[in-house]
DNA sequence: CTGGTTGCAAACGATTTGCACCCGC
DNA sequence: GCGGGTGCAAATCGTTTGCAACCAG
């Protein structure tokens, strides 16, 4: 565990480092600071509890940047954002090695992280069927989905 | 089509008197007015569309009662809302009666709308062996999930 | 009647942005 | 040195809420 986030902070820096590269900007002790922080959190976090673990362990780095880094950290396909429909962003480390699906309870703010290869085998038919490829992509399936009794 | 609407039209009414009754409330002539306008959209909508055309054709309810009415739709299980990360809430009929699932893209603000018995018999065997079950539930994949190529 | 309802405007909370000063490269 | 970056505080924006006047049952 510990030595995978580490192995993966390494991907995550180089690969930052790449993004910003690309995209003409500087890797300040601000950025270095803040994806290392990203990298000692498990599981989803959000803006709000990272700015609190923060305070709490002395890093300083404003809320206008740890907004923009995240953004950033998106982009560069280090993190991954969902929208839970808790009120606010979830982040997650994603780098396209830990395949999961996010099943969110509508009742509550219980949220499980599940694999599936019939999930994944479903999800690659419906995608090829669909013609519809961006880059990223995110399925949402509702209650009423599977609610429905057989008919 | 039309047809259609206007027979979940019919249940909609029901199940949402049944549900006001349930809560000890009233069913005024705001809530009707906006339930009958609601059945008349396509497709999915959030509060601003709604309000939008609520203005074109001259349906008066205040912004507070649009909300408050959404709400307890969602809660007599007559619309479904969703969150795609477009900075506000999506809302669409689902009397549980049209399965799907939303492809969303995280490029654009592309939303396709999708079914697959596959899909579905991947969802029933994951909340079967998780042994989640809210009422209502919702699942999302990422794109990493698929973006990894076959081992 | 009486307790729920409405509309308005103010309040909210997450996120973004303008700007003056600061720092990688 | 230059162009990008940072922090702060103000601004946004979708949504919620307090409250006085107003209706459904």
């Amino acid at each position: 565990m510990q030595n995978t986030n580490k192995d993966l902070l390494a991907i995550a820096q180089t690969r930052y480092a790449e993004f910003l590269k690309r995209n003409k900007m500087f890797l300040t002790k601000e950025r270095t600071a803040l994806l290392d922080f990203i990298f000692a959190q498990k599981g989803h976090f959000s803006a709000d509890e990272l700015l609190y673990e923060m305070q709490r362990t002395g890093l300083k780095a404003s809320r206008a940047t740890l907004y923009r880094t995240l953004s950033q950290l998106v982009e560069a396909s280090v993190l991954s954002e969902s929208d839970f429909g808790h009120g606010h962003t979830h982040y997650e480390i994603d780098m396209g090695d830990k395949p999961h699906a996010h099943l969110v309870s509508l009742d509550s703010d219980d949220v499980k992280e599940v694999t599936s290869a019939k999930l994944e085998a479903a999800f690659s038919e419906i995608l090829r069927k669909e013609g519809f490829s961006p880059k990223r992509y995110n399925i949402q399936i509702f209650g009423s989905f599977l609610g429905k009794k057989k008919a």
